[in-house]
DNA sequence: CATTGTATTGAGCATTCGATCAATGGAGGT
DNA sequence: ACCTCCATTGATCGAATGCTCAATACAATG
């Protein structure tokens, strides 16, 4: 029975996260304007009355996605005290434990992802949300590198932040392919290894000479050493 | 017009060689019965008659994916000399840099990882794919670990194998969203130096304590690591 | 040549989907 | 009470798809 009903812009985002709940369950395949209408308890005509048409529920989704997945995340570059590389460390933990959580919305994340070499609008979204998920880890990349360079030779701020999301982005698709198995405690701790070895291994093998470990003076040290 | 042409087996891989291009060009969505029987130059009925339904088809496309990429690949675990962890460096270094050249048959890898979680029997060979691969990166790994046990608390050969295979995953990733900016090498380099970290501070810190370093892994690679 | 078996065809069916649109009803203004 | 929007409906169209099947042509066999 048509009529008005619903002012406009709630109606525009109750269809679409019935759309986010339908894609959920069916993945973006199974997004069609009568699944999606119907479970928003509409008819599936006023599906195009608020989207002009399927590609721009998807884009709208995307957007949606983008906003609650990855756009919200910031790494915070000054609250963690301690070493940098450790910061980083724990920011690789927070991450890859998160990941379990959300891993529906980046499961679907993901297909856009795909979706991307094949449109060039979700393309676009995707590389800039991409760039900015990148650039966040940036400061505190830099910051490792700077802590250490003697054991950062030709690595940059920006290619240890390639790395770190490379890996967390590895990670995801791992829990979205098991998400049982994957035990990311084992995993960020074995990055947490990696990270933090450098600052380590002086420390032991200063105190192995008996001498007091300090981070400034093995930084001394080595630079003696590169002159 | 009707008639037997070619004997069965060809006509079978002729129709599936058609399909994996269809999906190299239009991804699985685009995998129609028609669209693969007219790039083999057949008729669609055809593709029945070699395939049970479309499911068939596209698992047999996903084993023969499989045995392309995934399958075939192999860590040498006996030929490089040096160090573990420059060798496990050099095999992630390769990894790498094969992914831009293969990234047309892992965008379709990929497709068929995020069709697992709708599908069991896709699951279920995904994730044996996926546990074989993490598996031909164990043996290097152990020896990673086993070279430096003080660098590698709470560090498995299996979590270190995880790591590896989920960056290089995420690479790969990053590879089909933006084959073009994607640095293979600062990435590698970056690795390769997260890796190898351990064995040169050693070095570096024992050298500037003008004691020589006592540790068995040798000065030759050293030199070779530095220059 | 006749027969048999099978590879091959293409029309056809049922279904689904995106999209359109005339019809309808309800809310708010006068 | 009447009118005017416009949100809403659902029937409908055309296209695409998975799949079936009777018809058919070709090779092998006798």
């Amino acid at each position: 029975m048509p009529g008005k009903k619903a002012s406009g812009d709630r109606r525009r985002e109750q269809i679409l996260r019935a759309a986010s709940r339908v894609a959920f369950r069916h993945r973006v395949a199974g997004l069609s304007s009568r699944a999606v209408a119907a479970e928003a308890g509409v008819s599936n005509g006023l599906v195009f009355f608020y989207f002009r048409n399927r590609q721009a529920l998807l884009l709208a989704l995307l957007d949606w996605l983008l906003e609650q997945t990855i756009l919200r995340h910031a790494v915070e570059r000054d609250a963690a005290p301690g070493e940098a590389a450790s910061r980083l460390a724990a920011e690789i933990r927070r991450a890859t434990e998160e990941l379990h959580r959300n891993r529906k919305r980046i499961e679907l994340f993901f297909e856009y992802w795909f979706m991307a070499s094949h449109d060039e609008v979700i393309r676009k979204r995707i590389r800039s949300a991409l760039k900015r998920y990148r650039e966040s880890y940036l400061p505190l990349a830099r910051a490792v590198v700077a802590e250490h360079p003697e054991g950062h030779r030709n690595v940059t701020g920006e290619s240890l932040a390639e790395v770190v999301t490379n890996f967390i982005e590895g990670c995801a698709l791992r829990v979205i392919a098991e998400p049982r198995s994957f035990d990311a405690q084992a995993c960020s701790g074995a990055v947490t290894a990696l990270l933090t070895r450098q600052a380590a291994a002086v420390r032991e093998s200063a105190t192995a000479f008996r001498r007091p470990a300090s981070r400034d003076l093995g930084e001394q040290q080595s630079r003696k050493v590169q002159a």
